[in-house]
DNA sequence: CACTCCCGCCAATTA
DNA sequence: TAATTGGCGGGAGTG
């Protein structure tokens, strides 16, 4: 029965079984069809489930070996699986089992159901691509092993391969750390800069292969016991004890991939075929390259492959060469680091790829000293931000105060940096202004080049370390702010999930418009009670806030100084009560979100250059002192609004981005944390894309995000902070779900144009993706439309009924599509699915609201790094190059039910 | 047949 | 010494 159980839980167990059964029969009775596992079902048995439970049978007959085999492990999984089953996060992938589980059942799991990608997909989706700093998140192997229905030795293979890129850390026998993306920037750049070295020249010349190899495995060699980087690269070390470490270590899985990996970001082309680096692998006995030895290798790269594909930093393609049609995997993951903090930053001198260099070593566990690794040194850092810690520790000079700061503070400040970035991101500027576009579209790039590539490929703007990253969108073109929308964890400690990696699909696809994303823009609140702004930045200058984004993700306090000083000041409460800013039409709509959400809100505002005398004057003048910054943004906004709203009715796309905490972190924090970048349009002065209203009370943790941009005026602080805005989306995780990422997008369209109905006008639906597999599923909201005061009403009204979130957020159509010219701006309509969040309510969410026509594309998610989120859920790795969009779109279609 | 890569034996390492 | 890790390669599944 426990297996039964399990299966239906766990999908793979079932499949577990029975391929080994399969083996099994094989091995001893030649029997039927050794050939399809299909058959086997078909066959003989009758039984639906049984079939396996027969050829077990005679499995162990035959083998008594085999038996106790299975009776080991019978005996064993049942305790786990009760285990599971306690806990919620069993209840969680279960249902996501089902769904996917489904439809393939039991049949038999055929390989690809096993195979070493998907399974990776399960175990990524485990867990929150960005996890907050502050929950820890340990991985036992026994027990994930058990969840997965697979054997440890393949837990082994994912988690050595994660490791290498720091995406987890051992703790101690059994038990891994997880850490999640945040380092995955630092990181591969690491790594680039180590390849550099060690292979640099010869990827540049990829065209000789052999020679290639050659070389490198030469240079490798060399180098890399040199290369003082080659710590970092190799956690291992191998240098301290070069010798004892030479014999497992240095052909670790570990190793092999970070090796795997440099090659691709050395590569110009950014491909790398198998063979050629199974050459480079072999290394020092490049001489005899035996055959079995190069197809050992081969097929550890095909392990290493799965999981990067999984990952989302590679794909597979085909190069075809004289000889013949080769295989080989293409980086599709960020290329340029820059995105992490240090590079846009400019890199506070606090951080440093210096210290990155020995963060690595750090990080690698003194692992030649004792053997394993011990992290104890982990275990000191927050998951979310190892590298920091790291860096910290390493560095006898800490990093600026500011970053401790954030560090101790918990994730509020980072958080509000990554905020900032995301703004920064968001920023991309209006597709009016091509020139802009350009710029920005440049700066994107450069932070995710790949976006040639394959999708666009949201780099993480990680901005640092922190857990958020906001992923920009690739297309920067538009005008549209995009924001990325970390993961959000709560306190739960369950941990959200990336939703990065299935916006970026949608992009792509949609490439045709670039309006698309404009208008999603994504945020992500970390802290359960943040609060965030935005509003339409204005675009002039894309380029100039990337840079600011850069900086505020990296530490605030540089940030703002860099920016204008207006921007930020933030302060939390006050501003939002200062805010008022009739939005465009109906304040009142906002003014009762305001209420709600009470907030904090440590407004973010833009700087804006001044570019925009309006918006500027406005602003400065609108909000009168009483505000800081924030507020002035809103003022500015809310006069200006509705004036530039008419003209412009795009714009909007600029966000502010706020982030609040609410008590819950320190307040001291939250000033410094929020910057937030604003762009402006040239027009208009920011609208305020989202609003985030910390959940009352009543909510039950509900968290919700308004987007308001639409409206110039949308949102308008009102004495009672009411604002006007539209609500594009809102997405909260209760806390029973633990954290779930939210991004919402919201798309304004221009203007608001008053709905009738109330309820929201959602352009587009929203769309929530979720993974199948992971067990929190991200959520996606964005919004289009404007909604109308009476919706806004509406919304505000939602939050505070717990029961009934998503009611209200219902999307509605907005005209205010029709006022917004710009592609983006203005419907975007995604489809929403909330999963696992208390049914009912996000029922509401459904994209049915939307439009076609609007759709803009959704989200574009940031994963591109890796989004693994989006495509956890299934299939294979080779759907995921499909389009992303229309698998989210199909799954948003599905969920929605 | 070639490409993938699952499976699990069994040795190296750890605890 | 037992348990954990993880190298390795046979050979099965797929196309």
């Amino acid at each position: 029965e426990n297996i039964f159980d399990r299966s239906r839980m766990a999908p793979k167990t079932p499949i577990k079984n029975e391929p080994i059964d399969l083996s099994k029969q094989k091995g001893c009775t030649p029997e039927r069809n050794p050939i399809t596992p299909v058959k086997i079902i078909d066959r003989p048995q009758p039984d639906p489930w049984t079939p396996t439970a027969n050829l077990k049978i005679l499995v162990s007959a035959a083998s008594p070996d085999m038996r106790d085999r299975e009776k080991k492990k019978e005996l064993f999984r049942p305790i786990e699986n009760s285990e599971q089953s306690d806990t919620p996060e069993s209840l969680q992938y279960d249902i996501v089992d089902d769904s996917t589980v489904d439809e393939f059942e039991k049949q038999r799991p055929s390989r690809k159901q096993k195979s070493l990608g998907l399974l990776c997909q399960k175990f990524l989706a485990r867990y929150p691509n960005y996890p907050l700093s502050t929950e820890k998140t340990t991985i036992s192997l026994d027990e994930v092993a058990s969840i997965l229905g697979v054997e440890r030795r393949r837990i082994y293979d994912i988690v050595n391969v994660l490791e290498s890129l720091h995406l987890v850390s051992r703790v101690a026998k059994n038990q891994y750390c997880w850490h999640g993306r945040h380092n995955l920037s630092q990181t591969l750049k690491m790594l680039q800069e180590a390849g550099e070295l060690q292979y640099g020249e010869l990827m540049t010349s990829q065209h000789k292969e052999q020679d290639l190899e050659y070389k490198f495995g030469e240079q490798k060699k060399e180098t890399i016991p040199d290369s003082q980087e080659r710590p970092l690269l190799d956690f291992s070390e191998p240098d301290c004890s070069s010798a004892s470490a030479n014999s497992r270590k240095d052909k670790s899985l570990r190793i092999m991939s970070q090796k795997f990996v440099m090659l691709f970001l050395v590569s110009k082309t950014k491909i790398v075929t198998l063979d050629i680096a199974a050459k480079i692998l072999i290394e020092e006995t490049q001489d005899t390259v035996d055959h079995s030895k190069f197809k050992t290798k081969v097929r550890r790269l095909y392990d290493i492959a799965n999981v990067l594909t999984s990952l989302g930093l590679i794909k597979k393609v085909h190069v075809t060469e004289e000889r013949g049609r080769k295989p080989a995997f293409k980086w599709i993951g960020p290329v340029e680091f820059p995105e992490k903090t240090d590079e846009l930053r400019g890199h506070s001198p606090t951080s440093d790829p210096l210290p990155g260099a020995q963060r690595g070593a750090s990080v690698r566990y003194q692992t030649s000293a004792t053997g394993k690794q011990r992290f104890t040194r982990h275990a000191s850092f927050n998951s979310a931000q190892p590298c920091e810690a790291t860096r910290r520790k390493v560095s006898s000079e800490p990093n600026s105060p500011r970053q401790e700061k954030q560090g101790s503070i918990v994730n509020s400040d980072e958080n509000c940096s990554k905020m900032i970035n995301l703004a920064a991101v968001c920023r991309q500027k209006i597709e009016e202004d091509t020139g802009n576009k350009a710029c920005d579209t440049e700066t994107i790039l450069n932070s995710a080049k790949n976006s040639n590539a394959t999708l666009p490929l949201s780099l993480l703007p990680a901005p640092g370390d922190s857990d958020f990253c906001v992923n920009p969108l690739p297309q920067a073109v538009l005008p549209v702010v995009q924001a990325d929308v970390p993961s959000f964890s709560l306190p739960t400690g369950i941990c959200s999930q990336a939703s990065h990696p299935s916006m970026p699909a949608a992009s792509k696809t949609e490439n045709g418009k670039p309006t698309l994303f404009p208008n999603q823009p994504f945020l992500c609140f970390p802290s359960s009670s943040l609060f965030m702004l935005c509003g339409g930045l204005q675009e002039n200058n894309l380029s100039e806030l990337l840079p600011t984004a850069g900086h505020l993700g990296s530490r605030s306090a540089e940030a703002q100084a860099a920016v204008p000083p207006t921007v930020c000041q933030k302060r939390s409460s006050h501003k939002c009560s200062s805010l008022s800013a009739p939005v465009d039409e109906e304040p009142a709509a906002k003014k009762q979100v305001l209420e709600h959400s009470f907030l904090p809100l440590s407004l973010v505002v833009p700087k804006n250059p001044s570019e925009s005398p309006k918006a500027e004057s406005s602003s400065g003048s609108g909000c009168s002192a009483t505000v800081h910054l924030e507020t002035h943004r809103f003022d500015l906004a809310s006069p200006a609004a509705p004036e530039a709203a008419n003209k412009e009715s795009v714009k909007p796309l600029d966000c502010h981005e706020q982030e609040k905490q609410p008590q819950n972190k320190d307040p001291d924090e939250p000033p410094p944390g929020n910057e937030h970048i604003s762009k402006e349009n040239a027009n208009q002065p920011f609208q305020p894309q989202y609003l985030y209203v910390q959940p009352t009370a009543g909510l039950s943790g509900f968290n919700f995000l308004f987007s308001a941009n639409q409206a110039p005026g949308a949102i308008s602080l009102a004495a009672n902070q009411m604002p006007s805005l539209s609500v594009p989306c809102v997405m909260v995780p209760s806390a029973a779900l633990a954290s779930f990422p939210l991004v919402c997008s919201p798309s304004f369209t221009g203007p608001l144009s008053p709905a009738p109905d109330g309820s929201f006008s959602a352009a587009a639906p929203t769309n929530f993706n979720m993974s199948s597999l992971a067990p929190t599923p991200p959520v996606f909201i964005s919004t289009t439309a404007v909604v109308t005061p009476k919706v806004s009403a509406a919304a505000s009204v939602d939050p505070q009924q717990p029961p009934h979130p998503a009611l209200h957020l219902s999307p509605v159509l907005t005209r205010s599509c029709s006022a917004v010219k710009l592609d983006s701006p203005v419907c975007v309509g995604h489809p929403v699915t909330l999963l696992k969040l208390q049914q009912p309510s996000s029922a509401p969410l459904t994209p049915k609201s939307i439009r076609p026509a609007h759709h803009e594309a959704f989200f574009k998610t940031p994963g591109s790094l890796g989004d693994p989120v989006a495509w956890r859920k299934n299939e294979g790795n080779q759907t995921r190059n499909g389009s992303s969009v229309q698998r989210r779109l199909e799954i948003s279609s599905t969920s929605p039910d």
